[in-house]
DNA sequence: GCGGATCAC
DNA sequence: TATGGTGATCCGC
């Protein structure tokens, strides 16, 4: 019945909004986010029929379908302001100021540096066959509620990652499922990215398996062009490492992006760096392959019609005229191919917020509810004392059974560091708004403050941590600095987080976007007995917005790029590394912690940093900053009965799918 | 500053 | 037979 997805974006008007469409894109949602990404061999009709079969009645189900109905309301409430609108302006003429916009950009445009992003194919999966070469072949996931990853016989079937493993069961029966080996996947991280490192020292990894290079410097240096360069570093990834990885080669971050997926797996995509191969490029391609654009905002760019980046142009004047929901320049380089081209790894004092949270059978009792809540304070104080983190307010999360989220949030004038502590201030936001049924709890701090920076100077600790002086060093080096004190932190400690220091988030191009907002539901008319879920009053009149993808440069500046760049450079030499850096170009150096002098690449001085820095020092300035509390437990004494398998560290994914904690074991 | 929502990995 | 966890950002208030 669904007649494909061709259809659905030609709705126009809010009368059209038949069961077909509704049912269409529902049937969509249900599939998940990554449906859309990546392409698939069988009928995604009849997947998604299947997934839609399998989930109907759940609660989940209940809850995508009410969010698909909301959103529906939503386009509809454009669509009208987009009539009227449209209406009362000279469309002639917001085209042509749109052009004229159009071409400032274009005159902007910087192709003058090589930027890469790596990506690995099928990771888990494929370290998994490393270790169990018999899987060769065949369907598995990785995963045990929720896979992570799917092999790509899987694939074939509509497996995808994200997806529940009952469903993906019944999308393909002899899928095979096997637990996540978190170490596995973290060495063979460190080896990969090591290997990308020799090429850009000043890359950016993004998540466990991929990452943005700018090789610029290195193809000069080396006197080879983009394309070899990239096909020389995947083979030596592959010889080292045994696992293969894609790439796009291109001028800018989101079309490097686009480019790595295309000839996925274990190939590269070079894009030509001209601005009419570039637009061409852009032309055809979906909405939905732009980095920050998922479904939602998706749904809304089709209900204006628009759903390749060349619609984005056709479209201009309706864009126009919605930019507050929209986002036109954004989109306008977006069509262009335009984005930012500086890459830079993530600094530990950018990050913003520091969380755990757990899901658990629904529970209705108050004690158990608070017992989930302790547990998951517990979870955090070893986080924070673990990345050497305070904070100053507290937000808790709750998840109803109906799959609703909530969020309560409190600021303090001291920073909590104690399990007690966060366990009070959740207590705190939760008690008050009981009589719930939850199916998950969080906790999270944000107004970090770092307690690694506030060592004593006199270590010589400080330096490389605190960046906001600003005086000292330059910044350049202290960039550099920095990212080495980065990767210690995260080698050091055994739990660390996941390889990208800061999280999930996507990339270096900083400022994701979205700003879809939603009434949200408001199920109950305000009044009916004091429903639960404390409200959402501003459902009302809202808006959407969809704004800021930027993935652009930043905002002013125009040779912003060019002087970021032109810096980079200059930071190699600073960091004494004066002949050409090749990849293991081994030069004196001197080890700006201890002093010492050696010879060795890039490479080598990071590890001996890395010692140098964790033998002591570290744990001095933690302690330090610890409010005078020695730096105690090393290891995990009491804490978290899991530790064993969190002790592997690295969660950049699922933490560990319940079931070690009560999850199951309470009735 | 708070709460909702979207997105990426 | 039971749909994850961490982090970021944006918008409206």
């Amino acid at each position: 019945m669904p007649s494909g997805d061709s259809e659905q974006h030609i709705s126009s008007t809010l009368a059209e909004l038949q069961p077909s469409q509704d049912s269409a894109s529902l049937l969509k949602r249900l599939a998940g986010p990554s449906s859309g990404k990546a392409g698939l061999t069988k009928d995604q009709t009849d997947i998604n029929r299947i997934i839609a079969d399998a989930s109907k009645g759940s609660k989940f189900y209940e809850n995508e379908k009410r969010k698909d109905k909301d959103l529906t309301e939503k386009i509809a409430k454009i669509l009208k302001e987009r009539d009227e609108v449209t209406r009362a302006a000279d469309l002639q003429k917001v085209e042509h100021n749109v052009d004229r916009l159009i071409s400032e950009l274009e005159s902007g445009r910087d192709l003058s540096q090589v930027i890469v992003h790596v990506d690995m194919d099928a990771f888990f999966a494929n370290v998994e066959l490393l270790h169990n070469p018999e899987l060769r072949g065949k369907p598995f996931g990785v995963g045990k509620g929720v896979l992570t990853t799917a092999s790509y016989e899987a694939r074939k079937f509509g497996v995808r990652s994200g997806m529940a493993g009952f469903i993906a069961k019944k999308l393909c029966p002899e899928l095979i499922l096997l637990p996540i080996h978190h170490t596995r996947y973290s060495e063979m991280s460190d080896r990969v990215m090591a290997v990308f490192t020799r090429y850009d020292p000043n890359m950016c990894p993004a998540g466990c398996d991929e990452g943005y290079l700018n090789i610029t410097d290195y193809c000069v240096e080396h006197n080879i062009g983009p394309e070899e360069c990239v096909q020389e570093m995947r083979r030596a990834v592959h010889e080292e490492t045994d696992l293969t990885v894609s790439a796009g080669i291109a001028p800018n971050l989101m079309l490097a992006k686009i480019c790595s997926d295309k000839n996925k797996p274990n190939g590269q995509f070079y894009l030509p760096f001209e601005s009419k191969a570039i637009i061409e490029f852009m032309q055809d391609l979906s909405i939905r392959k732009i980095p920050g654009i998922g479904r939602v905002t998706e749904r809304l760019l089709e209900s204006i019609g628009v759903q390749t980046c060349g619609d984005i142009f056709t479209q201009r004047g309706a864009i126009s005229l919605l930019d507050k929901y929209f986002g036109l320049r954004h989109l306008l380089q977006t069509y262009l191919g335009i984005a930012s081209n500086i890459v830079k790894p993530h600094l530990r004092e950018e990050r913003k917020s520091i969380g755990a949270e757990r899901t658990f059978n629904p529970l209705k009792d108050r004690d158990e509810i608070l017992k989930k809540l302790e547990e998951v304070a517990v979870e955090l104080e070893h986080d924070m004392n673990e990345g050497g983190w305070t904070g100053r307010t507290v937000t808790l999360k709750y998840k109803l059974d109906t799959y609703q989220v909530f969020t309560r949030a409190k600021s303090f004038d001291r920073c909590l560091t104690k399990k007690d502590e966060l366990f009070a201030a959740g207590k705190e936001l939760l008690l008050p708004e009981l009589p719930l049924n939850l199916r998950l709890i969080g906790l999270r701090l944000t107004k970090l403050k770092d307690l690694r920076a506030s060592a004593d100077p006199e270590t010589g600790i400080k330096r490389f941590f605190d960046t906001t002086d600003g005086s000292a060093d330059s910044p350049r080096k202290r960039t550099r600095l920095n990212q080495d004190v980065l990767r210690l932190n995260e080698d050091d400690t055994d739990t660390l987080d996941c390889p990208s220091p800061q999280g999930g988030n996507s990339v270096g191009h900083t400022d994701t976007h979205e700003g879809g907002h939603e009434g949200l539901v408001s199920p109950t008319v305000k009044g009916h007995s004091r429903s639960r879920p404390p409200v959402s009053a501003p459902g009302l009149s809202s808006t959407i917005g969809i704004q800021g993808i930027r993935l652009t440069e930043k905002p002013k500046s125009t040779g912003s790029a060019h002087t970021q760049h032109s810096s980079k450079s200059e930071l190699l030499e600073h960091v004494e590394t004066p002949t050409t850096c090749s990849p293991g170009a081994r030069t004196e150096q001197v080890c700006p912690v201890c002093g010492k002098s050696m010879k060795v690449d890039n490479q080598g001085l990071n590890a001996h940093i890395d010692f140098c820095l964790s033998r002591g020092a570290i744990r001095q300035a933690q302690a330090e900053g610890e409010n005078g509390e020695p730096a105690k437990q090393s290891t995990g004494s009491k804490t978290k009965p899991k530790s064993t398998s969190n002790s592997e560290g690295w969660r950049w994914f699922m933490k560990d799918p319940g079931d070690t904690n009560g999850t199951k074991s309470k009735r």
